[in-house]
DNA sequence: CATGAATGAGTCTTCATTCAT
DNA sequence: AATGAATGAAGACTCATTCAT
């Protein structure tokens, strides 16, 4: 191992860098949506990426930082979605298709929530009015496919709809969590789905 | 009552003492939904109820009790609310008027979200597992409440419909709150209430 | 009963005063010999007495007094002890008969230890030498009478012997204490009886 | 040992490390010896180890931590004891080594008693009984290590004897500390050589 | 770049003692 | 005298952040 990485040391070390930088974002959003971020250490993140904790600070200056890499974990994960659903033909069916993949995390949901949503919560509980502006961007991200999407299909209120359509996601999620019952993601997702439909 | 506390002994010193710890309930809902659990210090409750801190643990063993104290307090606001609901004649009208109350608050919900909600979500971060079931029972109450008006119109699929209620009026509040926009109130307080109307 | 303590008004105050100063007193010597002194508060005192925790203060100016008057419990329960041996004729008898109630007492021994060893031991660890010289006194009590009995035998000797006799006692009682075996009191109470019958 | 420690990356670090957690266990078993348990605060300890209070709970992380620091440090110095002794080739010889060395100690114990047996008996006053059997054990080990001296001196009842040998030492502690008089160790020393030379 | 260790501000909680009635 | 309530000074413990190597 010693060869190796003295072979490999310049670059390999970059390599590691960004390997470390990518283990720490996807670890902050996994254990600050499974315990929130207040509850969450420094440590917790670190020891779930397996990363030293004296180490982190190299990568993120701040908590906050851990936060926002969080969030940029999230939106990249909600683009790689949308992208996917972007190559569905119809626009009904992407929105319809959505839904059933949040009905698939009903466990999830259950138990933590969802991820945006609750982490947005909580950011908005702060004084400071900075964090939380960009959990509300990813959110507004899903409003805005989502719109897109009404858009295409000739609806009118598409801006209404995105909202509604979203806030149906939240709630949701909310209620499954607060009453730690997946099945209502799944009633709930139903009937989301016979909405959609019941547009024309 | 009047009779009552003049024969009691210490009237002036109960009475204070009874005033206290429902200061600090009242003070420990508002801090809490506007600040969060977990940014919350018991000084911060202590200050808004003006009581010195050390005293506050004569009312309230721990912290945790003070949010139970805040969750009792919603709960109290919740039972008011749907006992003047009960009052009119229509079932319909009910839930109408409870959506319509809840568009008055949209400045709130935009500021700081559903207080129950947003507790419960915050609650449910916890590994314990003790103060989460005691918020969800909060919510529970008023998707029970929507039940049994949705039961009372006649309608099949009460349950259903009751969950689909409140889960409207949580992902109305919280995207309301993540986006900043109380309008979003407004707006998705008049769909819910055509949907309450299409339902035959 | 309103009635009953508007009679016995003044004196029956007086002896319901001297009743709690008595019950605290006893509450005290108890309750600060299975807690110690530092892990025992004021309220732990009052509950096992049954007084308001507010009242304490009006018997006792301050913990250190209630030290103080558990010490004097042991005093006077000492006294009463050796009253009662001195009844005995044989001096070896008075002090093998105390052998014997001090093995009787093995299984609260091995429990809380000696009350009068432990409370002198946890009071010298303070800096102001004030308590732990009136705790010293008790023992010294102890001492005294057995230091009486050995030269009441014509023994040479004598003081160091009631040394040995107590330090023996304290011995026992910390070692059954400490290794929790109530059956330490009673072999080597054996072992202590047997040299008193050893000494001509 | 030297070599190892140039090889070992960052020994300084380590080194510091390691030597603040002995210096801590150190000033954990003096202080405590002298002031007691619950009469000693961390930061007395962290200011007698010349250690920040708040790093102090890097190297342990409760209180009750370091009280077992300070009973390992008792063991270790034990068993330091007992293997010197263990070089002498008489039994009898070591009990009796034991003594005066306990003798030569007599202003500490005037002063504080003995480390092991006061810390037994104020950790005995808790209810848990978690730490107070890790207390018991130490006494156990010098018990046990008697006990080998005397059945190697062919003794019968080796046990008793083991338990007289530390009861009587336990007993001069305590009362040579409860009267503030060293010369009780002196006598009480001299008087339990006496005993060691009479069993046959 | 890596990492164990250091720092100190902050938070909850306890409790002896005092106060007001 | 009696008593519930008030007060404030600790003390244990946590943790984000920084430092030294």
């Amino acid at each position: 191992m010693a060869i190796v990485s003295r072979v490999t040391d310049s670059p390999g070390t970059r390599r590691r860098g960004a390997d470390k930088r990518r283990r720490l974002s996807a670890a902050a959003a996994q254990v600050l949506h499974h315990q929130g971020v207040e509850r969450t250490t420094i440590a917790d993140i670190a020891h779930a990426a397996d990363v030293p904790v004296g180490n982190v600070y190299y990568y993120f200056k701040t908590k906050d930082d851990l936060v926002r890499a969080a969030l940029s974990e999230h939106t990249a994960r909600l683009e790689e979605i949308t992208d996917g659903l972007d190559r569905l033909p119809d626009p009904r069916e992407r929105l319809k298709t959505l839904v059933a993949a949040w009905v698939e995390q009903r466990e999830v949901a259950a138990r933590y929530g969802c991820p945006t949503g609750t982490l947005a919560a909580e950011l908005d509980k702060r004084a400071d009015g900075v964090l939380d502006r960009e959990a509300g961007e990813v959110i507004r991200m899903l409003v805005d496919w989502a719109e897109r999407q009404f858009r295409a299909l000739g609806l009118p209120g598409a801006a209404d709809h995105a909202i509604t359509f979203v806030a149906a996601y939240q709630g949701m999620s909310l209620l499954s969590n607060a009453l730690h019952d997946p099945e209502i993601m799944t009633s709930q997702g139903a009937a989301l789905t016979a909405w959609l439909d019941s547009l024309t």
